[in-house]
DNA sequence: CGTATCCTTGAAGGACTTCAAATGTTGTGG
DNA sequence: CCACAACATTTGAAGTCCTTCAAGGATACG
């Protein structure tokens, strides 16, 4: 699908650098970090709420979803995570996972074992507060979902989680024109925006008909991101892309 | 109200020793931090949306919470916050603020220079993956609470909030018996579990009718622990909190 | 003692859910 | 390459949980 220009880290890279500066010895020490490659098919969790995983995992391809159930079996999804994203860079930190991590799509997958993110981390210190950064991005992108599931109409919150992908999917270049992908069922963005799937349905049929978007075989195009933008209540502010960067 | 015992950040180290180990000499840096001290009346922001903050506050006495507003003026509030924390750390990474702050009750903060804070983490860089843990364990407690805000009811929500809360002030020494200090309006309430004050009304007066709770005056009683629990669908392991350090 | 804030109650309305079923799409093995 | 199963999208109709609006009490504070 993506061609894969070089190394398997480089959009773990490219994803540091649209939030951050990286030096040359930190950027050669990132490429150099061992891992296991493994392809995942759709719908395989990665990792499971209690596990106590010794390995972190770097998605080179695919989707992948953070998300945990209810006791009454409802799901809510967290996070949908890119190539280039560490999903579960909190194991590091965190003995257990208090959530799942699952594919959405047919993933690939390089696991690094703890040990070595430790060494990186030795040799270059400055490098855990970038991570550090990245966790408290993720937090900044969980807070804006919370304002959206909490106090947005439906309507509102499928906006916003359109311009949200395209942004971020634009930052680690897997934008194409006004176009990228979004391989996501109306079932998951429902789990993600605390909505029926019935209900996402009618919502994106509303966005079709206004001629804001097209969005089918996994493919979301943009037809109008003003109106887009605006119904969404959309401000990227929260993601905190490196703006000097994104112009360059 | 509660008495002060230490220096002003004591409460900041119980805090951490409540999710991670410290050394001695981390201990006494973090005492050692310089800070201007400042009594903040009740609903005053500290910090808003759009800032730039230079320096932190450590909250020493009384809670805060931190919010947002959609366009149509909807607030919704992420998180409220004991003394010991820092709401605003992530403004030593993240330059410009994407929410605001703002007192709940009169408090009392102390202001730390991001400068002190960089000399801290020169002198002991392990303190900078403290607190990298400590923002992975709000992001989780975000996640928390999108879970409950997306897919649970509202009788769940406000009893798993009470659960929180209950947990969380003891881990900072400000539990006394089956009673904390929880000195918040039913709006506010409203605001962080994404429910209408009349709606946190009704459902507070179910609780109190189950004979699970007593609240009032800003005092929360806990008359029975288990059946709280049980409505609010509340499992503390997303809090991390450290379990060894706390059964001693 | 008056004013502001918070809590409480009632009644009506609405946004979204649930249930049920039809239609469309994808992938797989015969 | 078709048939069929599994899955995803779409549509309709009924119901519910929660919101909104409005107003009456209670409490705190100067």
């Amino acid at each position: 699908m993506a061609q894969r220009s070089g190394p398997p880290t480089h959009r773990l890279i490219q994803k540091l650098e649209s939030i951050t500066d990286l030096s040359d010895g930190e950027k050669e020490a990132l490429l150099a970090l061992p891992m296991r490659v493994q392809e995942i098919r759709a719908d395989q969790d990665i990792v499971r709420e209690g596990d106590r995983p010794s390995q972190c995992c770097l998605l080179l391809e695919g989707f992948v979803a953070r998300y945990k159930f209810t006791e009454k079996g409802k799901r809510q999804i967290f996070a949908f995570h890119t190539p280039g994203d560490i999903p579960d860079v909190l194991s590091l930190q965190l003995k257990t996972m208090d959530h799942a991590i699952g594919t959405v799509t047919p993933c690939e997958v390089g696991f690094i074992p703890h040990e070595h993110k430790h060494d990186l981390f030795c040799q270059h210190p400055r490098l855990v507060e970038v991570f550090w950064r990245e966790t408290l991005i993720d937090a900044s992108i969980f807070r804006e979902w919370m304002l959206g599931i909490g106090r947005r109409s439906a309507k509102t919150r499928v906006a916003h989680l359109f311009c949200e992908m395209v942004m971020r999917l634009r930052a680690v270049g897997l934008q194409t024109g006004n176009t990228v992908p979004l391989p996501l069922t109306q079932a998951e963005v429902g789990d993600a925006l605390g909505l029926s799937t019935v209900h996402v349905n009618r919502t994106v049929q509303e966005l079709r008909a206004e001629n804001l978007l097209e969005w089918e075989k996994g493919v979301l195009t943009v037809l109008d991101w003003d109106g887009l933008r605006l119904t969404g209540e959309f401000n990227p502010s929260y993601l905190h892309l490196d703006q000097s960067r994104r112009a360059a």
